[in-house]
RNA sequence: GGAGGAGUACCCAAGUCUGGCUGAAGGGAUCGGUCUUGAAAACCGACAGGGGUGUCAAAGCCCGCGGGGGUUCGAAUCCCUCCUCCUCCGCCA
């Protein structure tokens, strides 16, 4: 399992090591590579000489006890030459253990038109779209027009859980799971993907393959009896449907969208976005997934991108694409887009989707490869995914965008086949 | 959770008890060919894939019979361990 191509970092070290230095990571595990990887070659050449033999030898030996011939002597040394292989295949072991760690810790390496900067203010905003509401009244937060409306429950979530937990109840309740259908129907339908309804659970093989692990641990939930996580994002468990497999040439790009329920135990973010549906352990994503030969992988992220744009588009809401820089690119990008939604009561914009193209990052750490014809010689794909979109931000952007002054919500006219054909959400 | 059984190449499947020309029989599928107006059938031929190392490239070499260890001069074959699937029982939405 590999997430940088050591080929490269063998034959241009420096100049991988440029690319990523631009990134805000911390990049100094790389220096141990060149060592290490000399160490394993030269066990390897050491130990497939000895091996190489006692192939030869065990033949030999096998003949002579035929030929009923004594061949102690020879069993003699044998012994030993397999003993110093163990002793060699053990040093190789640890070796490559700790290589292959190095190797998933460092970075994926930055898309040479992603723009350099140090943090989130250097990203670039390539676009805006729909025109931001504008209110002839006081208007409201999410979190209190929902709490008016009653249909969604922060206090009593967190008696029954804990804190950024919620209940959402009744047309809360429905508008949630009405955009779920809304989305998946809209990717299915128009955008062709298949629908795929994944474990909320992962080993930790699928964590590592798609690089939530071994850097990010602190991030998921662990399951105590076994060595299982709660998935942050369908992205895992779908990336891994084809881990280690030989994907056909003629099924690419394979497309899956994927609603599921992500938990994230947002270690590091106390105190940040404390109120409402922004920021929760628990919360209910559509997730878009492909897997692209790698010539096309460029022209799929504006697809996929353009896929979630869609339904902010549909949805009526406005909102913004960011080219997140260098310094916010993320471990596993090689380059991402951010669609980020209006949002009243932040007065700013807020993602609501992320989407990367990671090259063959995940490929090579979840070793999923195709063949171009049955000679050919196997490829890494390049995966991709995005959110289309999440969907408790965005229940929070329609609550905001389309509030009346009564505090009722009208519901976006594509989402009325999905509530019953009511127009608006009312308080009762 | 308890008791059994099984994992061999794209698929099916021998070999495992009795360790060594099995670097893996046989069949199917696939590809190429003969025959045919074309096709089918029949016949002939080819055919495990993947990784590592090495190299300009290659050859060569190493690994490989669910995964990982171990025993042995030598393991698909013996031992340990984990995983998955099947059957029966229990529990359960």
């Amino acid at each position: 399992m590999n997430m940088l191509d050591m080929k490269l970092l063998r034959s241009d070290f420096e100049g991988v090591k440029a690319k990523l230095a631009k990134r805000n990571e911390d990049i100094s595990a790389l220096d141990k590579f060149v060592e290490m990887d000399e160490k394993r070659r030269g066990l390897i050449k050491e130990t497939e000489e000895l091996k190489s033999r006692r192939n030869t030898v065990s033949q030999e030996i096998s003949q002579m006890k035929k030929e009923k011939q004594d061949a102690t002597d020879v069993i003699a040394e044998m012994k030993n030459v397999s003993a110093t292989i163990k002793k060699l295949d053990e040093e190789l072991r640890e070796v490559e253990a700790e290589l292959d760690y190095l190797m998933l810790t460092i970075p994926n390496v930055p898309h040479e038109d992603v723009p350099v900067g140090e943090d989130e203010a250097d990203n670039v905003e390539l676009r805006v779209w729909g025109d931001k509401r504008t209110f002839d009244f006081e208007e409201k937060a999410h979190w209190d027009l929902v709490r008016d409306l009653d249909i969604a429950d922060f206090d009593r979530a967190a008696k029954v859980t804990g804190s950024r937990f919620v209940f959402y109840k009744g047309l809360g309740a429905r508008l949630e799971r009405a955009l779920i259908n809304y989305m998946m129907d809209l990717h299915e339908d128009e955008h062709g993907y298949e629908e795929v309804l994944p474990p909320y659970m992962v080993n930790r093989d699928s964590m590592t393959g798609t690089g939530q692990l071994p850097k990010f641990e602190e991030d998921a939930f662990k399951i105590r009896e076994e060595d299982y996580f709660l998935i942050p994002t369908a992205e895992v468990p779908v990336t891994n449907m084809h881990r280690d497999e030989i994907m056909n040439v003629e099924d690419l790009p394979k497309t899956y969208a994927a609603y599921s329920a992500c938990f994230r135990s947002e270690a590091g973010s106390a105190g940040r976005d404390t109120r409402g549906l922004i920021r929760q352990h628990q919360f209910n994503k559509v997730e878009l997934v492909r897997f692209v030969k790698p010539e096309d992988s460029y022209e799929e992220l504006e697809k996929l991108t353009g896929h979630a744009e869609k339904i902010l588009q549909n949805l009526k809401l406005p909102y913004r694409v960011l080219h997140m820089c260098t310094g916010d690119l993320g471990f596993t990008a090689a380059k991402k887009y951010d669609l980020e939604v209006w949002l009243p009561s932040y007065s700013d914009y807020k993602e609501i989707s992320s989407c990367s193209n990671f090259e063959a990052f995940q490929a090579r750490r979840a070793n999923i490869r195709f063949k171009r014809d049955t000679k050919a010689k196997t490829e890494f794909v390049h995966t991709l995914n995005g959110s289309g979109l999440a969907v408790g931000r965005t229940v929070a952007a329609i609550v905001e965008n389309y509030q009346q002054q009564d505090g009722s919500i009208e519901i976006p006219e594509v989402l009325r086949p999905y509530m019953g054909g009511r127009t608006h959400i009312q308080a009762t």
